[in-house]
DNA sequence: TTGTACGCGTTATCAC
DNA sequence: GTGATAACGCGTACAA
């Protein structure tokens, strides 16, 4: 079933057929509606191989993240795919996990397929070091690199990020506006989403004349069992505090679990603020007060600037989205 | 930079090029080395759709699911992706939603992708009218389609399902086994999975000779906080219950805060097994008692099947996997 | 062990 | 407005 049955049976030439499977105006009413009606007829479907060796392309765009199970990733790649697909793309996903190696090899892996596009969901993909972040500026030479909430610098490769710093910059504000004094900040990795939200609470604790003491900032595994046992431990430590932002809900939701067993009352001696809105914040009781890190903001941006790319527009290099505080019941402002 | 490039270079044919590509052993090891050494001088990688023209396959699964954001399918996904990549293949994924057209419009543009299979996660799928299902039966005809977790008898369709109803009707027996007379069930949906889930549960209290009262059988949605608000108005109707089992950690996680804030304390006045083994099973306080649905194994043994009917191999067409229950603090068995 | 020639199903470029 | 034909790059009989 290919392209010459149907204009053999609609006694056409296979040009117009093609014609007709395009859209192409130069065909006439007639032998359009004749050619519709054969391929209804035969039941017939283009071969997209066929079509990807003329075009060169597949309309086929590659995801990569770190690990799709996590919850922010899970609704990255929900919003980008649901994206691509309005635009007529699909969505190759490809999992790396966090060793450099593999997500090379499978950055290779997903040039190899010409895709016509790598999106890279998460801040995890730019490493430290420069030499590192080789692979990607190489393959930015062949197609588009996106970068959803991460920043890269380099020909061809298009950042969306959330405003990380501003974001934690407001929320420590207003603890200390509402009378907090010995901020605690929690926080999972040092990737560039990491370390911008790290900045923003030094320059809140900066601008309220406010120490910075170096054992009120910690790191901790993104795990709430293991959050509530650094609680537990700097507790024990005899460390004071009376409020908690993290840099992720998870680190929250242990520090609820936290007050709550240790009978801390939630937010009169203890306020927390999470990060990602996600379901955790929903979870936690009370409810956490979290910033919304505008997932799905960031990756219809995202895409719509992809498209803009691929239509040759002139297309920022960097697109930055404000975070939102959802205000709930671990603070009270 | 095509086989021909290569061929030239080497000073060999593209037969033999070709050759080396695909590992014919019908080759000297001396021009084999001379081949691989031009290959990668030149930076040489085969066009795949020149080689799915040809073989008519881009090694490449369809991945179906309703939602990949949700907890169980996002888990589901990540198991999916990792199996089929460790066996050469690559994922595309479509989230479809929940509605019957949407689902098959996707089901037909994967076909036309000519994707080599389609795996259906999760048991949204199925629908309970069989003429619904037919076109999960019409695309059969043409590639395999692999149900995780739900059930749909057909020639070239094969599912792997956990026993459900086993394990509810193990939660349940528990509770009752340990003194619990009025069991409430709440569940989700009325899918594949969420009947045998529901008939294990009505298998239990008959069982145990307790009778089965419809006001103890209750629908809500995958929401934390409808399935708190759920319990209160239960209360005020006056029902009086003392163990929860939900269809989803969801709902168990809106118990628990239901309870807590009713000041009903768990596991002594109320118990509760949730279901999934989810990050709310950990998130909640107490955490907790959850049916382990296995999706791992659910994934795992679903690309494994695949690859016996792509082998040629004789496979079942249903597999059933146990789940596992994990005691935690909500209940006192 | 190696090379030649054709088929795979499209799209695009011509000529008419 | 339509048709013939040449790419596109690879796999693979078949021949040597």
């Amino acid at each position: 079933m290919n392209i010459y049955d149907v204009s053999k049976k609609a006694n056409v030439s296979i040009a117009t057929v093609s014609r007709v499977l395009n859209g192409n105006p130069n065909v006439s009413d007639k032998t359009r509606a004749k050619v519709l009606a054969v391929m209804e007829q035969l039941g017939y479907t283009p071969n997209v191989f066929a079509r990807g060796l003329g075009l060169n392309t597949m309309r086929t765009i590659g995801i990569m993240c770190s690990d799709s199970s996590d919850l922010y990733l899970a609704n990255a790649i929900y919003y980008l795919e649901r994206d691509l697909r309005s635009n007529g793309y699909d969505a190759i996903l490809c999992c790396t996990g966090y060793e450099l190696e593999t997500k090379q090899k499978y950055f290779d892996l997903l040039c190899s397929k010409r895709v016509d596009a790598i999106i890279l969901a998460g801040s995890k993909f730019v490493e430290m070091k420069p030499r590192d972040n080789t692979y990607i500026l190489d393959a930015a030479a062949k197609i588009p690199i996106m970068l959803v909430n991460g920043y890269l610098e380099g020909e061809n490769i298009y950042s969306t990020v959330c405003d990380d710093q501003a974001a934690v910059y407001q929320a420590a504000s207003r603890l200390i506006q509402s009378g907090h004094k010995k901020l605690l900040y929690v926080y999972t990795s040092t990737s560039y989403s990491g370390s911008n939200k790290l900045q923003g609470f030094k320059n809140a604790l900066a601008d309220a004349g406010l120490p910075l003491l170096p054992e009120y900032i910690r790191q901790c595994r993104k795990d709430i069992t293991a959050a509530k046992e650094l609680f537990f431990s700097l507790k024990k430590e005899g460390l004071e505090f009376d409020a908690v932002i993290a840099s992720d809900d998870s680190l929250a939701a242990g520090a609820v679990k936290y007050a709550n067993t240790a009978g801390i009352s939630i937010p009169e001696e203890l306020s927390i603020v999470g990060y990602n809105n996600s379901i955790l914040s929903l979870c936690s009781d009370p409810e956490l007060t979290s910033i919304d890190s505008k997932v799905e903001a960031l990756c219809t941006t995202t895409v719509n600037t992809l498209m803009g790319v691929f239509s040759g527009g002139n297309v920022p290099s960097r697109t930055t989205i404000a975070a939102d505080l959802i205000k709930r019941e671990t603070t009270n402002f």
